[in-house]
DNA sequence: ACAAATTGTTATCTAATTGTTAAGTGTGTT
DNA sequence: AACACACTTAACAATTAGATAACAATTTGT
């Protein structure tokens, strides 16, 4: 089964890392720890977490002063943070909402709550997430009708082929790798061959015409701007 | 401006009653108060709100069961219920869950994150409220008399292809994956092949003309526009 | 209980999509 | 100019998805 999401968790007693580690891994997520907001921030700079479960109280830098940091960071827009707060201080939620938080959760922790409420919180981001459809140049890709056209024209791209322009419209001008195209596109289980994404390519420049997607000799492709 | 909606709160504190009420008429609901359980639920079945605040801790009629038997009637599966929880009694966010409610607030409460939350809650539930019937192209499809007309002529569908066809025709172009389809019409729990899908959609195409439904090889089918 | 209609399953067929191979083309380097 | 490298292109092969028909199971009406 493919990860639920990645998680980061903050916090500066090594055992609650532990149990709350513990909890997450086993409901499917891929968890990344540190115990202070200062080790944290180069590792959510480097894991692109889905969520930071960040402890309020903390020696070095506590949670609502690195909460505002990443949440300065446009990185870090993507990213949700939820506070752990001891019920003794709650004050911290208005400042934790204030710092940008996203949510809070109440020590002590229970195991169910802390993975429901992230579930929830989760979900609701990924169905944020995917923008459906995508215009550049006069190239219009919609994802929910799985229609693209240019301009007026309507072009019929097959399943692979929509995949993979979506993919390069999605950062114009951005090269992609063959290696990030078949990671995305064909998804790491499936082993296809280079040649394929060349011949792909070519299907989509005979529908759509030559001038959108460039060729970066011993690079990749990208979607023109 | 029309009313945004119709919400239920029920309290047993009189002042916190009048709180949330007072917020939530000034930003556009119309409010409905009891302060138990077996208040409540006269109030819902006549007044059909869109939502109902039920705080967890009750005399005579708590939340939770009077969350059960809304949710056990019928008339009310289009009601969201929304638990207030103290903060100390964390427990209660997962029975609330497990008895059906859609979503639960803490207290105390701050009257920005109420309304928020329940403006969040109630937009998502107007999107999802289907209309009763649905006109695209030459195609007239009604709900309430289950019936179906191309221009004059009267089409006759079988329940499950009425339902397939009232699906894709509520979001005309968008493209509903099998998997999609099988949520919406079968629902969840019922197991059912894959191929069915293809079969129904077939009759449906016999009785109504080819040029209505299309498929999207790889992804699914689409009431076309 | 029976007939009719609806709903679901399966097997086969067809066509489109996807993938591979190999020859071709162009560009830059020595 | 010869060569290597990287991509292009065409032809073809393999795979897969969906259409369709025939039939089985289930539900509904009488």
């Amino acid at each position: 089964m493919d990860t639920l999401g990645k998680i980061l968790v903050v916090d500066d007693e090594a055992d609650i890392l532990e149990f709350i580690s513990y909890n997450l891994k086993k409901e499917g997520y891929e968890v990344f720890t540190a115990s202070n907001g200062k080790e944290a921030l180069p590792i959510a700079k480097k894991m692109k977490p889905d969520l930071i479960l960040l402890d309020v109280m903390m020696p070095v830098m506590d949670g609502i002063e690195t909460c505002k940091r990443i949440k300065a960071d446009s990185d870090f827009n993507q990213t949700y943070v939820v506070f752990l707060t001891a019920r003794s201080e709650d004050y911290s939620e208005i400042e934790g909402l204030d710092a940008g938080a996203d949510d809070y959760i109440a020590k002590p922790i229970k195991p169910k709550v802390l993975v429901t409420r992230l579930n929830a919180i989760l979900r609701r981001k990924i169905k944020e997430a995917a923008s459906p459809s995508i215009k550049v140049k006069d190239i219009f890709i919609d994802r929910e009708s799985f229609l693209i056209y240019r301009g007026e024209q309507k072009i019929q791209l097959a399943r692979k082929e929509f995949e993979l322009l979506f993919l390069l419209a999605s950062k114009p001008g951005k090269v992609f790798t063959r290696e990030n195209i078949l990671e995305k596109v064909w998804g790491d289980e499936v082993l296809v061959v280079d040649r394929t994404i060349d011949v792909h390519i070519r299907k989509i420049r005979e529908k759509l015409g030559d001038e959108y997607i460039g060729t970066v000799k011993g690079v990749g492709y990208k979607f023109e701007i």
